[in-house]
DNA sequence: AAAAACTTGACTATTTTAGTCGGGTATATA
DNA sequence: TATATACCCGACTAAAATAGTCAAGTTTTT
């Protein structure tokens, strides 16, 4: 069970735009340097951010990306969503009227992983960009 | 983010047992057919649980398998521990004196990694077998 | 004009997952 | 004691997901 790296690198990139942004734009090439993060794939994470409004993009030379909320409102939810990543632990088909392994009754542990569904996203919920920078104990 | 089926099938094959063990072992051919889990696959979960000491076997006919622990003492986290599902959200290297992305100082967001796998062990660690048969809308 | 930086879809090697297969061994019961 | 049932266990594999790269642009500032 693992979050996977195009999250975790939005995270992670968006974070960094938080600390050195100073009302400019960000390139993907210094987020590239300062977090050790492929530029290509950098691309490839906001061009998801930008489709989901968390960035807006400023082309050209000096160019970059901005947050378009302040990260004291930019929810994590709000930037796993962008990337696919919610949370959905359970294998059980929720769409279709059968519900778990093809039965037609729910699974005896299904709403043990709504629960647990629910449990990890008010987590991702609650927390905004703004508190992972909160006692930082490096400088990036 | 999702657990992967061994997981899955390992809790609910032991809430199976949990319903219909009468102090007999249940064999797998049995939650097989009832849970639609392939028979092939449980042994290989099984073998997983019984070195972990989740369950004991007992072998010839009749036989099958018995929870070591009754389902009220036996938590969720340690069904997982036994199928290496352990929650690692971060994939910042936690054993080498490189921490995160080759770099030698935490990344940004290696604390929130950190509470985020944290909030999601605890939750584990506090559910009971005995918690997921509680409030069961349907018998299996 | 040229350089910096974003845009986008397609492609690919590697790893993980979700199983299956085959050949065992132990034991209760007829 | 034969045999059916059920556990035991390592090896294997097809398919999917992951973690990127690549190519070929477009836009804007200087």
């Amino acid at each position: 069970m693992k979050l996977n790296t195009k999250s975790r690198y939005a995270v992670m990139a968006l974070a960094d735009m938080a600390v050195f942004s100073r009302n400019n734009a960000v390139s993907l090439r210094d987020i590239s340097l300062r977090q050790g993060i492929s530029l290509l794939y950098l691309e490839q994470i906001f061009l998801r951010l930008k489709k989901n409004n968390i960035v807006k993009s400023v082309r050209g030379i000096n160019g970059g990306y901005i947050l378009v909320k302040s990260p004291k409102e930019l929810k994590i939810s709000d930037i796993l969503l962008a990337l696919d990543q919610k949370v959905k632990t359970i294998g059980c088909k929720k769409d279709s009227k059968k519900s778990c392994n093809g039965k037609s009754t729910k699974c005896i542990t299904h709403n043990f992983w709504d629960e647990l569904d629910i449990h990890i996203n008010s987590f991702f919920e609650n927390k905004k960009l703004s508190d992972l920078l909160k006692n930082r104990e490096t400088r990036i």
